[in-house]
DNA sequence: TATGATTAGTTGACATATAAACTAATTAGC
DNA sequence: GCTAATTAGTTTATATGTCAACTAATCATA
């Protein structure tokens, strides 16, 4: 109770693991509401640039479920997010002649040219923001990260709740 | 494109400090996700399993707004969420005579009860998943969580995307 | 003590999120 | 080719999240 970190002291309870894991979890809830606010102007969340960004740079034309799996979205979510752009005009959905139950996601005009306006500075934002940071930190930061993904990852199977 | 790390290449623009920002949003996310599975037997979400930790360890009674204030849980979103969990009888709200306008926020037998059966499953869980890491290694995330957080906070006020 | 500002909490409109049940289309195996 | 299993996407129910507008209570201050 007596460090008074960033992260709240709920979690604290003398255990430097769990409070780096809190630290983590609550960096990532500050950095999607910042990042909310950021796009806010332009796009309702940043769930929806993301989902831009992908669009713009993937290599084929991507499906739904596609889209979803890449950026860790459900489906049933993906359903709702993409009707939302749509209606605001950002993506569309094509009908695919091969196969009847999917769609290929594209970037309308419209979506492109915000996609134009938000790209650059947020880079320049994130850059600012990750200035704190020597370059041997952010490999630190991006070993570490890649390591505890995999971690969770990898015990999700083996978890001692599973509802069996 | 051709690193392939676990949070994924949208963002991966030959840009380490961008990949660096992507992997503790990512590692975020996928560590709500979990707990929010690990928790589902009991609670509804691991922000339910946040707020009775509060409540628990907590020196005072404390408000909804305190809470709120502890938890980044805004304070439209406390509404609900007490109102569910007072629903499900983990927790009471008492009115406080010197000010008629707040609650006094009480967990009931039933939540300490339940609260008793995760707590610990969860911090042993907590230390398996963390021991991928050397005592160092967990210092370094202290330390780098706590610089990102101050500098995102930091940052708020002088964003070049206010709205004013 | 009257007025104005602030604070606590609620409400409503909306976006994001999950899980489960569902439809329609495709694929696998026989 | 027929049936069964799988896959893509939608729908529904419910939880979490923000913002802005609102009520009621308290505080500040002249």
């Amino acid at each position: 109770m007596e460090k008074k970190h960033c992260h709240n002291e709920l979690v604290s309870f003398e255990d430097r693991d769990h409070e780096a894991l809190m630290g983590v979890w609550w960096t990532g809830i500050l950095l999607k509401k910042r990042a909310k606010h950021f796009f806010s102007n332009f796009l309702s969340s940043e769930v929806q640039f993301n989902i831009m960004m992908v669009l713009k740079y993937a290599e084929k034309p991507l499906t739904q479920s596609e889209l979803g799996e890449q950026l860790l979205v459900d489906k049933s979510n993906i359903t709702g997010l993409l009707d939302r752009m749509e209606k605001s005009g950002l993506i569309r959905r094509l009908s695919v002649p091969d196969d009847r139950r999917c769609y290929h996601i594209e970037l309308t005009a419209a979506g492109r040219e915000i996609l134009e306006k938000v790209e650059k500075p947020y880079h320049e934002h994130v850059r600012k923001l990750m200035s704190v940071f020597s370059p041997d930190e952010i490999n630190d930061i991006n070993r570490y990260m890649s390591r505890l993904e995999k971690a969770v990852t990898a015990e999700e199977s083996t978890a001692f709740n599973d509802r069996s």
